[in-house]
RNA sequence: AGAGAGAUGGCAGAGUGGUCGAUUGCGACGGUCUUGAAAACCGUUGACUGUAACAGGUCCGGGGGUUCGAAUCCCUCUCUCUCUACCA
Protein backbone atom coordinates (compact mmCIF):
# COMPACT_ATOMS: atom_id res chain seq x y z
CA UNK A 1 0.00 0.00 0.00
CA UNK A 2 1.34 3.53 -0.96
CA UNK A 3 1.79 5.92 1.74
CA UNK A 4 -0.63 9.20 1.17
CA UNK A 5 2.15 11.39 2.34
CA UNK A 6 4.30 10.66 -0.06
CA UNK A 7 1.77 11.09 -3.04
CA UNK A 8 0.68 14.34 -1.34
CA UNK A 9 4.22 15.44 -1.74
CA UNK A 10 5.63 13.63 -4.73
CA UNK A 11 2.05 13.68 -7.16
CA UNK A 12 4.05 14.25 -10.53
CA UNK A 13 6.64 11.03 -9.83
CA UNK A 14 3.43 8.92 -8.06
CA UNK A 15 2.11 9.50 -11.68
CA UNK A 16 4.35 8.90 -13.93
CA UNK A 17 5.53 6.15 -11.53
CA UNK A 18 2.07 4.78 -12.15
CA UNK A 19 1.76 5.35 -16.02
CA UNK A 20 4.97 3.05 -16.40
CA UNK A 21 2.60 0.61 -14.27
CA UNK A 22 -0.22 1.40 -16.87
CA UNK A 23 -2.95 1.64 -14.19
CA UNK A 24 -6.13 3.28 -16.03
CA UNK A 25 -7.12 6.10 -14.72
CA UNK A 26 -4.00 7.05 -12.69
CA UNK A 27 -4.54 10.77 -13.05
CA UNK A 28 -8.20 10.67 -11.92
CA UNK A 29 -7.64 7.95 -9.11
CA UNK A 30 -4.93 9.79 -7.93
CA UNK A 31 -6.72 13.74 -7.62
CA UNK A 32 -9.62 11.33 -5.91
CA UNK A 33 -7.99 10.65 -3.64
CA UNK A 34 -5.70 13.90 -2.80
CA UNK A 35 -9.28 15.18 -2.98
CA UNK A 36 -10.97 12.92 -0.35
CA UNK A 37 -7.74 13.33 1.90
CA UNK A 38 -7.73 17.09 2.26
CA UNK A 39 -11.52 16.58 3.27
CA UNK A 40 -10.13 13.59 5.57
CA UNK A 41 -7.76 16.02 7.14
CA UNK A 42 -10.26 18.74 7.78
CA UNK A 43 -12.69 16.28 9.63
CA UNK A 44 -9.94 14.60 11.57
CA UNK A 45 -9.05 18.30 12.83
CA UNK A 46 -12.49 19.52 13.46
CA UNK A 47 -13.34 16.34 15.53
CA UNK A 48 -10.15 16.37 17.69
CA UNK A 49 -10.84 19.69 18.52
CA UNK A 50 -14.65 18.74 19.57
CA UNK A 51 -13.70 15.96 21.37
CA UNK A 52 -10.49 18.28 22.91
CA UNK A 53 -14.21 20.27 24.11
CA UNK A 54 -15.37 17.33 25.52
CA UNK A 55 -12.69 15.80 27.38
CA UNK A 56 -11.87 19.44 29.19
CA UNK A 57 -15.95 19.15 29.57
CA UNK A 58 -16.37 16.42 31.14
CA UNK A 59 -13.37 17.27 33.76
CA UNK A 60 -15.02 19.92 34.59
CA UNK A 61 -18.09 18.41 35.37
CA UNK A 62 -15.86 16.02 37.54
CA UNK A 63 -14.46 18.43 39.33
CA UNK A 64 -17.73 20.10 40.35
CA UNK A 65 -19.37 16.87 41.72
CA UNK A 66 -16.49 16.21 43.71
CA UNK A 67 -16.70 19.95 45.32
CA UNK A 68 -20.42 19.05 45.55
CA UNK A 69 -21.91 22.08 42.96
CA UNK A 70 -24.47 19.55 41.56
CA UNK A 71 -26.29 22.27 39.78
CA UNK A 72 -23.59 23.74 38.45
CA UNK A 73 -22.79 19.96 37.00
CA UNK A 74 -26.08 19.86 35.60
CA UNK A 75 -26.08 22.63 33.80
CA UNK A 76 -22.97 21.84 32.20
CA UNK A 77 -24.29 18.04 31.21
CA UNK A 78 -26.97 20.03 29.76
CA UNK A 79 -23.95 22.02 27.23
CA UNK A 80 -22.30 18.67 26.50
CA UNK A 81 -25.57 17.45 24.18
CA UNK A 82 -24.44 19.47 21.18
CA UNK A 83 -20.92 18.29 21.49
CA UNK A 84 -22.10 14.63 21.40
CA UNK A 85 -24.56 15.10 18.91
CA UNK A 86 -21.46 17.14 16.55
CA UNK A 87 -18.96 14.60 17.53
CA UNK A 88 -21.48 11.39 16.35
CA UNK A 89 -21.49 13.35 12.76
CA UNK A 90 -17.70 13.77 12.72
CA UNK A 91 -17.28 10.71 13.37
CA UNK A 92 -19.65 9.08 10.83
CA UNK A 93 -17.90 11.27 8.12
CA UNK A 94 -14.01 10.57 9.37
CA UNK A 95 -14.77 7.08 9.05
CA UNK A 96 -16.73 7.10 5.38
CA UNK A 97 -13.67 9.00 4.69
CA UNK A 98 -11.06 7.09 5.54
CA UNK A 99 -13.42 4.22 3.55
CA UNK A 100 -13.17 6.09 0.14
CA UNK A 101 -9.77 6.98 0.66
CA UNK A 102 -8.73 3.27 1.34
CA UNK A 103 -10.45 2.00 -1.20
CA UNK A 104 -9.05 4.09 -3.58
CA UNK A 105 -5.25 3.30 -2.04
CA UNK A 106 -5.63 -0.38 -1.98
CA UNK A 107 -6.18 -0.11 -6.08
CA UNK A 108 -2.84 1.21 -6.52
CA UNK A 109 -0.19 -0.39 -7.07
CA UNK A 110 3.32 -0.14 -5.99
CA UNK A 111 5.52 2.45 -7.93
CA UNK A 112 8.34 0.87 -9.93
CA UNK A 113 12.13 1.26 -9.46
CA UNK A 114 13.52 3.84 -11.88
CA UNK A 115 15.48 0.81 -13.40
CA UNK A 116 12.62 -1.00 -14.40
CA UNK A 117 11.94 -1.00 -18.42
CA UNK A 118 8.87 0.38 -20.19
CA UNK A 119 6.84 -1.98 -21.54
CA UNK A 120 3.09 -3.81 -21.46
CA UNK A 121 3.93 -7.61 -21.69
CA UNK A 122 6.24 -10.28 -21.10
CA UNK A 123 7.28 -9.61 -24.59
CA UNK A 124 8.69 -6.27 -23.05
CA UNK A 125 11.03 -7.60 -20.68
CA UNK A 126 13.91 -6.75 -20.46
CA UNK A 127 16.77 -9.61 -20.92
CA UNK A 128 19.42 -9.58 -18.01
CA UNK A 129 21.53 -12.20 -19.54
CA UNK A 130 21.87 -15.57 -20.34
CA UNK A 131 23.88 -18.46 -18.72
CA UNK A 132 24.86 -21.80 -20.24
CA UNK A 133 24.31 -23.71 -23.62
CA UNK A 134 21.09 -25.26 -24.53
CA UNK A 135 21.54 -28.95 -24.66
CA UNK A 136 21.37 -31.09 -27.99
CA UNK A 137 19.01 -33.69 -27.25
CA UNK A 138 19.15 -36.73 -29.15
CA UNK A 139 16.56 -38.40 -31.61
CA UNK A 140 12.89 -38.88 -29.88
CA UNK A 141 13.73 -36.89 -27.26
CA UNK A 142 10.37 -35.79 -25.12
CA UNK A 143 8.83 -33.24 -23.19
CA UNK A 144 8.62 -34.05 -19.38
CA UNK A 145 5.24 -35.41 -19.33
CA UNK A 146 6.05 -37.87 -21.94
CA UNK A 147 9.03 -38.88 -19.64
CA UNK A 148 7.31 -39.69 -16.82
CA UNK A 149 5.24 -42.41 -17.55
CA UNK A 150 8.12 -44.96 -18.03
CA UNK A 151 10.54 -45.06 -14.58
CA UNK A 152 8.27 -46.09 -12.16
CA UNK A 153 8.43 -49.85 -10.81
CA UNK A 154 6.89 -52.21 -13.68
CA UNK A 155 6.87 -48.80 -16.09
CA UNK A 156 4.64 -47.22 -13.63
CA UNK A 157 4.74 -43.30 -13.86
CA UNK A 158 7.01 -41.46 -11.22
CA UNK A 159 4.37 -38.97 -11.74
CA UNK A 160 1.29 -40.29 -11.53
CA UNK A 161 -1.04 -37.45 -12.85
CA UNK A 162 -4.32 -39.71 -13.13
CA UNK A 163 -4.31 -40.96 -9.74
CA UNK A 164 -3.99 -37.31 -8.30
CA UNK A 165 -7.32 -36.59 -10.62
CA UNK A 166 -8.63 -39.51 -8.95
CA UNK A 167 -8.32 -38.63 -5.16
CA UNK A 168 -8.16 -34.54 -5.78
CA UNK A 169 -8.58 -33.55 -9.21
CA UNK A 170 -6.33 -31.64 -12.17
CA UNK A 171 -3.07 -30.36 -11.08
CA UNK A 172 -2.60 -32.38 -8.64
CA UNK A 173 -0.17 -35.14 -8.96
CA UNK A 174 0.99 -38.08 -7.13
CA UNK A 175 4.69 -37.95 -7.23
CA UNK A 176 6.24 -41.71 -6.18
CA UNK A 177 9.31 -43.61 -6.00
CA UNK A 178 12.23 -42.00 -7.80
CA UNK A 179 9.68 -39.11 -8.19
CA UNK A 180 9.19 -38.48 -4.99
CA UNK A 181 12.96 -39.07 -3.89
CA UNK A 182 13.73 -36.36 -6.64
CA UNK A 183 11.44 -33.87 -5.11
CA UNK A 184 12.49 -34.87 -1.55
CA UNK A 185 16.13 -34.15 -2.66
CA UNK A 186 15.35 -30.54 -4.32
CA UNK A 187 13.88 -29.45 -0.99
CA UNK A 188 16.83 -31.05 0.77
CA UNK A 189 18.98 -29.51 -1.00
CA UNK A 190 17.44 -26.19 -1.04
CA UNK A 191 16.85 -25.83 2.14
CA UNK A 192 20.71 -26.90 2.84
CA UNK A 193 21.61 -24.28 0.72
CA UNK A 194 20.06 -21.52 2.09
CA UNK A 195 21.11 -22.36 5.90
CA UNK A 196 24.52 -22.03 4.26
CA UNK A 197 23.94 -18.84 3.02
CA UNK A 198 22.69 -17.19 6.28
CA UNK A 199 18.99 -17.68 5.98
CA UNK A 200 17.29 -19.41 8.79
CA UNK A 201 14.83 -22.06 8.10
CA UNK A 202 11.12 -21.52 9.06
CA UNK A 203 8.15 -24.61 8.74
CA UNK A 204 5.32 -21.78 8.48
CA UNK A 205 1.75 -22.27 8.83
CA UNK A 206 0.67 -23.43 5.36
CA UNK A 207 -2.98 -21.64 6.44
CA UNK A 208 -2.89 -18.37 7.22
CA UNK A 209 -5.72 -16.05 8.34
CA UNK A 210 -7.39 -12.36 6.84
CA UNK A 211 -5.07 -10.20 7.99
CA UNK A 212 -2.13 -12.28 7.02
CA UNK A 213 -3.62 -12.20 3.37
CA UNK A 214 -4.06 -8.43 4.11
CA UNK A 215 -0.51 -7.72 4.91
CA UNK A 216 1.78 -9.36 1.41
CA UNK A 217 -0.88 -8.21 -0.62
CA UNK A 218 -3.33 -10.64 -1.56
CA UNK A 219 -6.25 -9.83 0.06
CA UNK A 220 -8.37 -7.76 -0.73
CA UNK A 221 -8.65 -8.59 -4.46
CA UNK A 222 -7.20 -11.53 -5.38
CA UNK A 223 -9.07 -14.10 -2.83
CA UNK A 224 -10.50 -15.80 -6.14
CA UNK A 225 -6.85 -17.27 -6.43
CA UNK A 226 -6.54 -18.81 -3.06
CA UNK A 227 -8.47 -21.93 -1.75
CA UNK A 228 -10.58 -20.98 1.06
CA UNK A 229 -11.54 -22.88 4.27
CA UNK A 230 -15.02 -21.25 4.85
CA UNK A 231 -15.96 -22.65 8.35
CA UNK A 232 -12.58 -21.67 9.68
CA UNK A 233 -12.17 -18.32 7.17
CA UNK A 234 -8.79 -19.50 6.49
CA UNK A 235 -6.70 -19.24 3.14
CA UNK A 236 -4.18 -22.08 1.89
CA UNK A 237 -0.95 -20.56 1.30
CA UNK A 238 -0.10 -19.56 -2.57
CA UNK A 239 3.59 -19.07 -1.33
CA UNK A 240 5.65 -19.25 1.95
CA UNK A 241 5.84 -15.44 1.56
CA UNK A 242 2.50 -14.92 3.11
CA UNK A 243 3.36 -16.83 6.58
CA UNK A 244 7.07 -16.32 6.58
CA UNK A 245 6.64 -11.87 5.64
CA UNK A 246 3.78 -12.50 8.21
CA UNK A 247 5.70 -13.13 10.83
CA UNK A 248 6.74 -9.44 11.19
CA UNK A 249 3.77 -8.54 11.02
CA UNK A 250 3.21 -5.72 13.46
CA UNK A 251 6.57 -5.63 14.73
CA UNK A 252 9.10 -2.94 15.27
CA UNK A 253 12.38 -4.97 14.57
CA UNK A 254 15.51 -3.48 16.94
CA UNK A 255 18.19 -2.48 14.45
CA UNK A 256 20.96 -4.86 15.61
CA UNK A 257 18.66 -7.87 14.12
CA UNK A 258 18.87 -6.70 10.67
CA UNK A 259 18.98 -7.83 8.27
CA UNK A 260 16.42 -10.73 8.59
CA UNK A 261 17.09 -13.83 6.42
CA UNK A 262 14.61 -16.23 6.32
CA UNK A 263 14.14 -19.28 3.89
CA UNK A 264 11.20 -21.76 4.34
CA UNK A 265 9.69 -25.04 2.68
CA UNK A 266 5.97 -25.27 1.83
CA UNK A 267 3.41 -26.61 -0.70
CA UNK A 268 1.85 -24.24 -2.16
CA UNK A 269 -1.88 -23.75 -3.53
CA UNK A 270 -3.03 -21.71 -6.23
CA UNK A 271 -6.63 -22.51 -8.29
CA UNK A 272 -5.35 -20.46 -11.22
CA UNK A 273 -8.91 -19.59 -11.87
CA UNK A 274 -9.16 -18.60 -15.29
CA UNK A 275 -5.38 -19.37 -16.70
CA UNK A 276 -5.16 -22.69 -17.93
CA UNK A 277 -4.68 -23.65 -21.62
CA UNK A 278 -2.28 -23.56 -24.24
CA UNK A 279 1.67 -24.41 -22.39
CA UNK A 280 0.00 -25.83 -18.96
CA UNK A 281 0.88 -29.53 -19.48
CA UNK A 282 2.65 -31.28 -17.41
CA UNK A 283 4.43 -29.94 -14.56
CA UNK A 284 4.14 -26.48 -16.28
CA UNK A 285 1.36 -25.44 -13.82
CA UNK A 286 -0.32 -27.24 -10.72
CA UNK A 287 -2.56 -26.70 -8.25
CA UNK A 288 -0.27 -28.10 -5.49
CA UNK A 289 3.57 -27.34 -5.83
CA UNK A 290 6.18 -27.71 -3.50
CA UNK A 291 8.78 -24.05 -3.35
CA UNK A 292 11.53 -23.16 -0.91
CA UNK A 293 10.99 -19.21 -0.77
CA UNK A 294 13.44 -16.74 0.92
CA UNK A 295 12.60 -14.05 2.37
CA UNK A 296 14.22 -10.60 3.83
CA UNK A 297 13.91 -7.84 6.34
CA UNK A 298 15.72 -5.17 4.76
CA UNK A 299 16.41 -1.50 5.95
CA UNK A 300 15.98 1.09 2.92
CA UNK A 301 19.31 1.65 2.00
CA UNK A 302 20.56 -1.90 2.05
CA UNK A 303 17.16 -3.37 -0.13
CA UNK A 304 18.58 -3.00 -3.88
CA UNK A 305 22.21 -4.29 -2.60
CA UNK A 306 20.05 -7.32 -1.08
CA UNK A 307 17.88 -7.93 -4.07
CA UNK A 308 21.01 -7.97 -6.15
CA UNK A 309 22.06 -10.50 -3.72
CA UNK A 310 19.03 -13.07 -3.51
CA UNK A 311 19.32 -12.82 -7.39
CA UNK A 312 22.93 -13.93 -7.45
CA UNK A 313 22.02 -16.40 -5.29
CA UNK A 314 18.89 -18.15 -6.97
CA UNK A 315 21.65 -18.07 -9.86
CA UNK A 316 23.85 -20.43 -8.18
CA UNK A 317 21.17 -22.83 -7.39
CA UNK A 318 20.77 -22.70 -11.25
CA UNK A 319 24.51 -23.18 -11.76
CA UNK A 320 24.75 -26.35 -9.39
CA UNK A 321 21.52 -28.13 -10.95
CA UNK A 322 23.53 -27.36 -14.47
CA UNK A 323 20.33 -25.97 -15.79
CA UNK A 324 20.58 -23.25 -18.73
CA UNK A 325 18.46 -20.12 -17.33
CA UNK A 326 18.05 -16.68 -18.54
CA UNK A 327 17.33 -13.86 -16.31
CA UNK A 328 14.38 -11.53 -16.71
CA UNK A 329 14.19 -7.40 -15.84
CA UNK A 330 10.36 -7.30 -15.71
CA UNK A 331 8.74 -4.28 -17.47
CA UNK A 332 6.27 -1.94 -15.92
CA UNK A 333 3.55 -3.89 -17.45
CA UNK A 334 4.08 -7.43 -16.33
CA UNK A 335 5.58 -6.83 -12.67
CA UNK A 336 3.55 -7.74 -9.69
CA UNK A 337 1.07 -5.22 -7.62
CA UNK A 338 3.03 -5.14 -4.90
CA UNK A 339 6.59 -4.98 -6.46
CA UNK A 340 9.05 -1.96 -7.16
CA UNK A 341 11.51 -4.56 -9.15
CA UNK A 342 11.23 -8.02 -10.12
CA UNK A 343 13.76 -10.44 -11.73
CA UNK A 344 12.42 -13.50 -13.24
CA UNK A 345 14.71 -16.59 -13.19
CA UNK A 346 14.11 -18.90 -16.50
CA UNK A 347 15.61 -22.18 -16.79
CA UNK A 348 15.42 -23.99 -20.56
CA UNK A 349 13.23 -26.33 -21.14
CA UNK A 350 14.72 -28.86 -23.95
CA UNK A 351 11.79 -31.29 -24.45
CA UNK A 352 9.33 -28.33 -24.83
CA UNK A 353 12.18 -25.79 -26.49
CA UNK A 354 10.87 -22.95 -24.20
CA UNK A 355 11.81 -21.14 -21.15
CA UNK A 356 9.70 -21.59 -17.67
CA UNK A 357 10.00 -19.45 -14.72
CA UNK A 358 11.26 -21.02 -11.72
CA UNK A 359 11.98 -18.27 -9.75
CA UNK A 360 10.83 -14.20 -9.31
CA UNK A 361 12.80 -12.07 -7.14
CA UNK A 362 11.19 -8.83 -6.24
CA UNK A 363 11.92 -5.77 -3.57
CA UNK A 364 8.96 -4.90 -2.35
CA UNK A 365 10.70 -1.78 -0.76
CA UNK A 366 7.88 0.10 1.94
CA UNK A 367 4.58 -1.46 0.09
CA UNK A 368 4.09 -4.93 2.11
CA UNK A 369 5.87 -3.05 5.31
CA UNK A 370 3.15 -0.46 5.25
CA UNK A 371 0.11 -2.57 5.22
CA UNK A 372 2.23 -4.94 7.89
CA UNK A 373 3.41 -2.67 9.83
CA UNK A 374 6.75 -3.87 9.96
CA UNK A 375 9.03 -1.37 11.13
CA UNK A 376 12.51 0.22 12.95
CA UNK A 377 13.86 2.78 15.01
CA UNK A 378 17.11 4.48 13.68
CA UNK A 379 18.97 4.36 16.70
CA UNK A 380 17.51 5.41 19.82
CA UNK A 381 16.20 8.45 19.74
CA UNK A 382 15.14 8.16 16.01
CA UNK A 383 12.02 8.11 14.52
CA UNK A 384 10.36 4.56 13.75
CA UNK A 385 10.42 4.23 9.83
CA UNK A 386 9.33 1.28 7.65
CA UNK A 387 11.26 -1.34 6.57
CA UNK A 388 11.79 -2.85 2.83
CA UNK A 389 10.71 -6.23 2.16
CA UNK A 390 12.48 -8.60 -0.40
CA UNK A 391 11.22 -12.24 -1.51
CA UNK A 392 12.63 -14.65 -3.92
CA UNK A 393 11.89 -18.41 -5.16
CA UNK A 394 14.67 -20.57 -4.26
CA UNK A 395 13.38 -22.30 -6.06
CA UNK A 396 10.12 -23.54 -7.52
CA UNK A 397 10.00 -27.49 -7.90
CA UNK A 398 7.71 -28.56 -10.68
CA UNK A 399 9.46 -26.95 -13.32
CA UNK A 400 12.81 -27.46 -12.33
CA UNK A 401 11.82 -31.01 -12.20
CA UNK A 402 10.56 -30.99 -16.03
CA UNK A 403 13.97 -29.00 -16.80
CA UNK A 404 16.03 -31.88 -14.94
CA UNK A 405 14.12 -34.62 -16.67
CA UNK A 406 13.79 -32.96 -20.22
CA UNK A 407 17.75 -31.76 -20.36
CA UNK A 408 19.27 -34.50 -19.23
CA UNK A 409 17.76 -37.32 -20.92
CA UNK A 410 19.77 -39.89 -23.42
CA UNK A 411 20.01 -42.51 -24.88
CA UNK A 412 21.72 -45.58 -23.37
CA UNK A 413 24.33 -48.14 -24.71
CA UNK A 414 21.16 -50.50 -24.94
CA UNK A 415 19.26 -47.93 -27.37
CA UNK A 416 17.09 -46.94 -23.90
CA UNK A 417 16.01 -43.52 -22.56
CA UNK A 418 17.48 -42.34 -19.62
CA UNK A 419 17.82 -39.73 -17.62
CA UNK A 420 20.67 -38.30 -15.79
CA UNK A 421 20.35 -36.88 -11.79
CA UNK A 422 22.46 -33.95 -11.69
CA UNK A 423 25.54 -34.23 -9.36
CA UNK A 424 24.04 -32.17 -7.04
CA UNK A 425 21.22 -33.97 -6.05
CA UNK A 426 22.52 -37.65 -6.03
CA UNK A 427 23.98 -37.69 -2.06
CA UNK A 428 20.23 -36.38 -1.60
CA UNK A 429 18.18 -38.98 -3.70
CA UNK A 430 20.93 -41.92 -3.62
CA UNK A 431 21.01 -42.24 -7.21
CA UNK A 432 22.18 -41.09 -10.80
CA UNK A 433 20.17 -42.16 -13.60
CA UNK A 434 16.45 -42.48 -13.98
CA UNK A 435 16.26 -46.14 -16.38
C1' A B 1 -16.25 -30.71 22.20
C1' G B 2 -17.98 -29.48 27.66
C1' A B 3 -16.91 -26.45 32.25
C1' G B 4 -14.25 -22.50 34.29
C1' A B 5 -10.64 -18.44 34.20
C1' G B 6 -8.33 -14.72 31.54
C1' A B 7 -6.40 -10.95 27.48
C1' U B 8 -3.11 -4.09 30.37
C1' G B 9 3.45 -0.99 27.89
C1' G B 10 9.91 -5.27 25.78
C1' C B 11 8.56 -8.82 29.93
C1' A B 12 6.18 -9.59 34.78
C1' G B 13 2.16 -7.48 37.15
C1' A B 14 -1.31 -3.46 39.73
C1' G B 15 -5.46 -0.83 38.53
C1' U B 16 -13.44 -2.32 39.11
C1' G B 17 -16.52 4.90 36.88
C1' G B 18 -13.33 10.96 37.17
C1' U B 19 -6.00 14.56 36.51
C1' C B 20 -4.91 6.84 34.39
C1' G B 21 -1.45 6.72 28.73
C1' A B 22 -1.94 4.00 33.08
C1' U B 23 1.34 2.15 40.22
C1' U B 24 5.38 -1.00 40.75
C1' G B 25 9.24 -4.57 39.57
C1' C B 26 12.54 -6.54 35.86
C1' G B 27 14.96 -5.46 31.41
C1' A B 28 17.13 -1.65 28.27
C1' C B 29 19.58 3.17 27.77
C1' G B 30 22.16 7.66 29.87
C1' G B 31 24.74 9.67 34.17
C1' U B 32 27.41 9.73 39.14
C1' C B 33 31.19 6.68 41.41
C1' U B 34 35.53 3.46 39.44
C1' U B 35 41.99 2.41 36.23
C1' G B 36 37.91 -0.64 34.05
C1' A B 37 33.69 -3.48 35.41
C1' A B 38 30.11 -4.94 39.05
C1' A B 39 27.21 -3.06 43.01
C1' A B 40 24.80 1.28 44.70
C1' C B 41 22.44 5.79 43.62
C1' C B 42 20.09 9.52 40.08
C1' G B 43 17.57 10.00 35.51
C1' U B 44 15.31 8.28 30.77
C1' U B 45 12.37 4.51 28.51
C1' G B 46 5.10 2.61 24.13
C1' A B 47 2.74 3.39 19.33
C1' C B 48 -0.19 6.21 15.83
C1' U B 49 -1.91 11.03 14.39
C1' G B 50 -1.03 16.14 14.42
C1' U B 51 2.04 21.04 14.58
C1' A B 52 7.14 25.23 12.07
C1' A B 53 7.37 24.00 17.24
C1' C B 54 3.90 23.68 21.12
C1' A B 55 -1.04 22.29 21.86
C1' G B 56 -4.64 18.79 20.61
C1' G B 57 -6.59 13.74 19.28
C1' U B 58 -6.52 8.11 19.30
C1' C B 59 -4.90 3.39 21.30
C1' C B 60 -5.37 -1.11 27.94
C1' G B 61 -7.18 -8.26 22.44
C1' G B 62 -11.14 -6.66 17.97
C1' G B 63 -16.04 -4.45 17.26
C1' G B 64 -20.44 -2.21 19.37
C1' G B 65 -23.13 0.00 23.64
C1' U B 66 -24.25 2.70 28.58
C1' U B 67 -22.33 7.51 30.76
C1' C B 68 -20.94 14.44 31.10
C1' G B 69 -16.72 10.91 31.74
C1' A B 70 -14.83 3.76 30.59
C1' A B 71 -8.67 -0.02 31.26
C1' U B 72 -12.80 -0.27 34.87
C1' C B 73 -20.00 -1.44 33.58
C1' C B 74 -23.01 -4.14 29.45
C1' C B 75 -23.23 -6.93 24.59
C1' U B 76 -20.51 -9.49 20.91
C1' C B 77 -16.38 -11.69 18.37
C1' U B 78 -11.48 -13.63 18.48
C1' C B 79 -7.64 -15.74 21.03
C1' U B 80 -5.06 -17.88 25.41
C1' C B 81 -4.81 -20.82 29.87
C1' U B 82 -6.70 -24.77 33.43
C1' C B 83 -9.69 -29.15 34.11
C1' U B 84 -12.62 -33.01 31.60
C1' A B 85 -13.40 -35.70 27.02
C1' C B 86 -11.11 -37.02 22.41
C1' C B 87 -6.78 -37.55 19.45
C1' A B 88 -1.37 -37.91 15.73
Amino acid sequence: MLQIPFIRENKEATLAALRKKHVANAEATVEQLLNLDSQRRDTQKELDDTLARSNAMAKEIGGLMKAGKKEEAEAAKAETANLKVRTKELGDALTSLEEQVYTLLVTLPNLPHSSVPEGRTADDNEVVLEHGDKPQLPEGAKPHWELIGQFGPNGSAIIDFELGNKITGAGFPVYRGKGARIQRALINFFLQQASEAGYLEIQPPIVINEASGFGTGQLPDKEGQMYFATEDKLYLIPTAEVPITNLYRDVIVAETDLPIKNAGYTPCFRREAGSWGAHVRGLNRLHQFDKVEIVRVEKPENSYAALEEMSQYVQGLLQALELPYRVLRLCGGDMGFASALTYDMEVWSAGQGRWLEVSSVSNFETFQANRLKLRYKEDRAGKTQLLHTLNGSALALPRILAAILENNQFITDEGKLAIRIPNVLVPYCGFEILE
